[in-house]
DNA sequence: TTGTATGCGTTATCAC
DNA sequence: GTGATAACGCATACAA
C-alpha cells in the first residue's frame, strides 16, 4: 500500500473534541454514559475528521467481531449466489455481518481449504460452508473450533450442524415422475459421489428408484457440463431411451442444447429432468422439468442455527432436512411409439 | 457468543515449545531467522495447539490487512456473481483477499452505504465497487480515504477510477441491429437514468439511436421486471410495433414470457432483444439477441488497476471503457406484413 | 460524568 | 539466533 495519510483513531477526535479519549470511545460504541453537550463536541469532532471506528483494533480488545463468515463454492453458480444472498439478508436480520470467501472457481479442494483458513484467520466468530466438494473431514477441524454449519448439502456428521434438502427424496420424486408417465428405458446422467456430495446422492436416488421399479437405466458418468455432447451422443446410440435425467438444471440445459443441434424433439422423442429450481433457468420459456430447492428458506435456517449455536444454545434441530417440490414442466411426457 | 475456549495465541505455543514469542512470530509469519531445530519444535507445538494466525492481531500492528473490499449489488443477480468470481480470481493472484458484503437484497441506497461502512470499518485497503444503484456522491468520501474502483458500471468521475463495458455502444449497436433488419417500430422498456446507472443510459441510446434513424419508438417505463405483463399489454396495444428491446437479458425474458403466456410469436410477431449475456440466459435453447458484456475482463481488469493503486501508481487508464459484443441469436428477424 | 491505566495478539526494534 | 519491550487502536474497570 502506498503511503497515504493515516486514518484517524480516537485520539485524534478526542485531542480535537478536547476531551479524552474514552469519552470518544463511550461515544461511538454508544455504551456509558456521556453529556450531551460532550457528546455534541465528539460527534463533530469525529465528523470534521471524518473518523470511521476501527472494526479491526475493536475486535481485538472485545473478542468479537459480530462477523459470520460464509464459504460459497462459486458465486457465480446461481444456487450459491442465491443461497449467499438468503444467507446475508438473515444474518443482517440478526446483526451479523458476513464476510464471503470463494473458492477460485476451480475444483481444487485445496482452493477451498484455503480459503476457509482466511476467514479464520479474520477471526469470523462462525462458519457457514456451502460446497458440494468440501469432504466432511475437511471441514472437522474447523468445526472443532468455530460454531459451524453446513447449508445446502446433507451432512449427517454428528459433530456439525447442517441445513439441507433432501436428495434422496428429491431424486426418488423426479425418478417416480417419470415411472408414472410410463418411462422404462431411461438414461441418467451420473456424478459419483466422490465428486459432489449433493449431485452424487441425487443421481443414485434416481438410478435406485428406477431400477427398483423396474426400468432399464443406462448411467451416463456425467461430471462436467461440457461434455454434454457425449451424453447426447451416447443416448442416441440407445434408441429404446425415452428420458433423461441430469443432475442439475445447468446439467438439463447442456444436455437439450445438444439435443436441439441433433433435432431431438423434447419432450416428444425424448423427456428430460432438470434438478435445483434456482435463478433464470427455471424461466417457463423452458418449462423444464424439474425437483425444486427451498434455497431461501435453506439460507435463513442455516443462519438461524448459527445464531443459536453463537449463543450457546445447541439447537434441537441438528440436521434439518427441508422439503423441495416437484415442478413440472413442459420436459416431460409419456413415451411415444 | 457463548463462552468458549480461547484461541491458543503465540503465547500458549511459546510455552509449549519452550521458547519466547518472538520466535514463534518469526516462525508463523517467516520473516527473521530462526534455528532449524527451533522452527521444528515450535511447529509441532503450533500444530499440537491448533494455531492459527490471527489476522486481527497482525493487522492492526501491520497497518495492512492484504484485504480488499467488494461491494456488490446482490450476489444472486448473475451479472454480479459473475463479477465477483471474476474478481475473487485476480485477486488472489496478486496475493491479496477479498472480503464481500452486499445490500439487502432490497433498492435501499442507504443500506448500501451501511454495507460499505462495513468494509471501511474492517479496514479493507481498498475498494471494488459495483452496483448500478448507488450513485457517485455516495462513493467519493469512502474514495476520497481509500483506493477505489468502480466496475461494470459507466463512472466518469475524475477522482475515481473504474472499468466498464460502454453502454451507449451496446445500445446504439443493438438498436441499429434491429433498424437494419428494417423495424421502424418500436418499442423500448425503459428505465430512468436516476434508478440505475447501467439500466438508464443503455436504454436511452438504444431509444435515441432509434429516432436518429428515423424510427418510431414507444417508450414504456419498466425498471422493475415484475410488471412485464404490463410491459407486454402495453406493446400489444399497438399493432405496428415489430421489435421491443429490454435493458437486460432479464428482462427480455420476463417479457418474453408474458408474451408467450399471450401466444405471441417471437420473433415472427414481434422481435426482442436482451442485454448483458451473461450466464444461464444465454443457452442457445432460448437464442435471445443480446449485447455481451466482456464480464470476466471487467473484473479482472478493475482487481489490477485497484493493484496499481495500491502500489502508489496512478494507472494512466483511469477510465477504462471496454468493449461488448454483439450476439445475434434467434429472437430478432425482419419484421413481417 | 470524566479521565487514567491496562490488556487484547501480533510485529518490529532493539539489545543480548 | 534469541528474548525483552514498545507500539497498534480500542474497550473497560476503576479512580477521581
Amino acid at each position: 500500500m502506498a503511503d497515504r495519510p493515516r486514518n484517524p483513531t480516537i485520539i485524534d477526535v478526542a485531542r480535537l473534541a478536547g476531551v479524552s479519549k474514552s469519552v470518544v470511545s463511550r461515544v461511538v460504541s454508544g455504551r456509558g454514559s456521556v453529556g450531551e453537550e460532550t457528546r455534541r463536541r465528539v460527534l463533530r469532532a469525529a465528523e470534521e475528521l471524518g473518523y470511521v471506528v476501527n472494526a479491526v483494533a475493536r475486535a481485538m480488545v472485545a473478542h468479537r467481531t459480530y462477523t459470520v463468515g460464509a464459504f460459497v463454492r462459486d458465486a457465480a453458480t446461481p444456487f450459491y449466489g442465491h443461497l449467499l444472498t438468503a444467507m446475508q439478508e438473515r444474518a443482517a436480520f440478526h446483526g451479523y455481518r458476513v464476510v464471503t470467501a470463494t473458492g477460485s472457481g476451480g475444483f481444487e479442494v485445496s482452493d477451498e481449504y484455503r480459503a476457509l483458513e482466511t476467514l479464520a484467520m479474520l477471526r469470523v466468530e462462525a462458519l457457514i460452508v456451502c460446497s458440494g466438494l468440501l469432504p466432511s473431514e475437511q471441514i472437522l477441524p474447523f468445526a472443532a473450533r468455530l460454531p459451524t454449519v453446513v447449508a445446502g448439502r446433507p451432512e449427517t456428521h454428528p459433530s456439525i450442524t447442517s441445513v439441507y434438502c433432501d436428495e434422496d427424496e428429491g431424486g426418488t420424486t423426479l425418478a417416480g415422475h417419470l415411472l408414472d408417465l410410463g418411462h422404462r428405458e431411461v438414461a441418467v446422467v451420473t456424478v459419483p459421489a466422490s465428486s459432489s456430495v449433493t449431485l452424487g446422492p441425487r443421481t443414485a436416488a434416481m438410478t435406485r428408484r428406477l431400477r427398483e421399479r423396474g426400468a432399464r437405466v443406462l448411467e451416463i458418468p456425467g461430471p462436467h457440463r461440457e461434455t454434454a455432447g457425449a451424453w447426447a451422443t451416447e443416448v442416441l446410440r440407445h434408441p429404446e431411451i425415452t428420458a433423461v435425467m441430469a443432475p442439475s438444471d445447468r446439467h438439463a440445459i447442456a444436455l437439450m442444447e445438444q439435443l436441439r443441434l441433433r433435432d431431438v424433439a423434447v419432450p416428444e422423442r425424448l423427456s428430460v429432468t432438470g434438478y435445483d429450481g434456482i435463478g433464470d433457468l427455471t424461466t417457463s420459456l423452458i418449462g423444464l422439468t424439474h425437483w425444486r430447492q427451498p434455497i431461501d428458506l435453506i439460507g435463513s435456517r442455516a443462519v438461524d442455527a448459527l445464531v443459536r449455536l453463537l449463543d450457546g444454545e445447541q439447537p434441537p434441530d441438528h440436521h434439518q432436512v427441508l422439503n423441495g417440490t416437484l415442478v413440472v414442466g413442459r420436459t416431460t411426457a409419456p413415451p411415444t411409439g
